[in-house]
DNA sequence: AGTGAAAGTGAGTAATCACTCACTCATTCG
DNA sequence: CGAATGAGTGAGTGATTACTCACTTTCACT
């Protein structure tokens, strides 16, 4: 059931997703409104009514473009999940792979997070609209699981298995290293965008990443 | 505005706490079925006609004990608040700062995060809800951030630091590390709750805390 | 200019929402 | 025993919900 609805609804979905230039003006607006409000107040709270007046638009408007309130939230929802998986996969692939494999773990790691920092403040809402419903909707949670997830997951483990036998990295567990690596990365997240933006503003983020990979590799205990 | 919202709702709340003796059967069927479905379905998905319905109880008896449905929420809510907060503050003051400051720091790393583990497990439900709601309701968000974060925050600086002057850790700022410890430690919580149940469960729990620590303290390269 | 299709509208609908209130029942206390 | 208190009830409230549909407007194409 639940395999068979993520690949109905999201995959379809992607499938289905107009670029935004054949939108027409109003379509665009509604979706500006509910990427808006949905991030504001979550999905159970907003209303289709104030969608529509937040739109600038005639609420019968949403329901020709999407046939449920629903389905307007994975129209929102869907481009994020395909921003996030192609750039990952697409361009991280050929990056950490081809590009990077001669170079030093340490710039690897510098790189990745850069880009994914980068790609999160571009779109921060839409990454506050998914992890909010991720807790309610399965669909979304095993979308992002099986199709992101799961995807880094492999490639990372690639990567981390190639420079343990190179000796770089010590020889743990691969899914622990990779459990680290990743810890690093939402901590790194959570401060900037969530408990600290201020406290974590001091310094650049240039700064802070260099701290954040240097604690992953070498630790915080004084040898 | 804000600050005042949450010392009057929150501080105020946890003042009026009944604990469970002194409630009603029908009350704590109440709470019990808020929780339930608080945490399946979110707050603004789950009626207070459905609640009533799985508590067995009539919708109105829970006007009568909650004078709305924010209200219930709360009460559902601040106990673990109160839970969180107090061991952190009370015993682990303890445990940390007078039991354990001559111990190794590994076995201090590696009895908070048991710790911390342990009472995650014991409450997934109000964790979960309390992360849900966090996300729409301010008073919770600053209750979390300004009574168990800020404190961790004032007690963990104060352990680095020492040891930073006795020579254990690395020179580092002291946020840095606070970060770094305590990203270990939600990713470990994120691994066996979220994204991985299984993969987890195939080590035990002391030996992905060990392995945790390990990583945390020596780094993932190898010297 | 005329036509067909798609876009847009907003009043209308049944269902559901959180919440109220007049009431009954059980218990306690003078 | 009688009065007072508070728990419990469930039908009823108006507001709001997601969604429909008969209708109008816009516009591309002949």
């Amino acid at each position: 059931m639940s395999r068979s609805s993520f690949e109905e609804s999201l995959m379809q979905f992607v499938e289905e997703l107009k670029d935004e230039s054949e939108m027409t003006e109003k379509q665009r607006r509604i979706l500006q409104a509910s990427l808006k409000l949905f991030a504001a107040k979550g999905f159970h709270a907003s209303s289709t009514a104030e969608i529509a007046r937040e739109a600038g638009v005639a609420e019968g408007t949403i329901f020709r473009h999407y046939k449920s309130k629903k389905d307007l939230l994975l129209a929102v929802v869907a481009p994020v999940l395909v921003k996030f998986a192609a750039p990952f996969i697409l361009k991280d692939v050929r990056v950490i792979f081809q590009e990077q494999a001669k170079k030093p773990l340490a710039e690897v790691l510098t790189e990745l997070y850069r880009n994914r920092l980068e790609l999160i403040g571009a779109n921060e809402k839409h990454v506050r609209i998914l992890l909010q419903e991720a807790f309610f909707h399965e669909e979304i949670r095993e979308a992002m699981l099986s199709t992101v997830y799961q995807e880094v997951k492999r490639l990372a483990a690639k990567l981390i298995e190639e420079r343990k036998e190179a000796g770089e990295l010590r020889p743990l567990p691969t899914e622990a290293v990779f459990r680290m690596v990743l810890s690093s990365l939402v901590g790194l997240i959570l401060f900037k965008h969530v408990t600290e933006p201020e406290e974590y503003a001091k310094r650049s983020d240039e700064e802070q990443i260099a701290l954040t990979v240097d604690m992953l590799l070498y630790g915080i205990a004084n040898r």
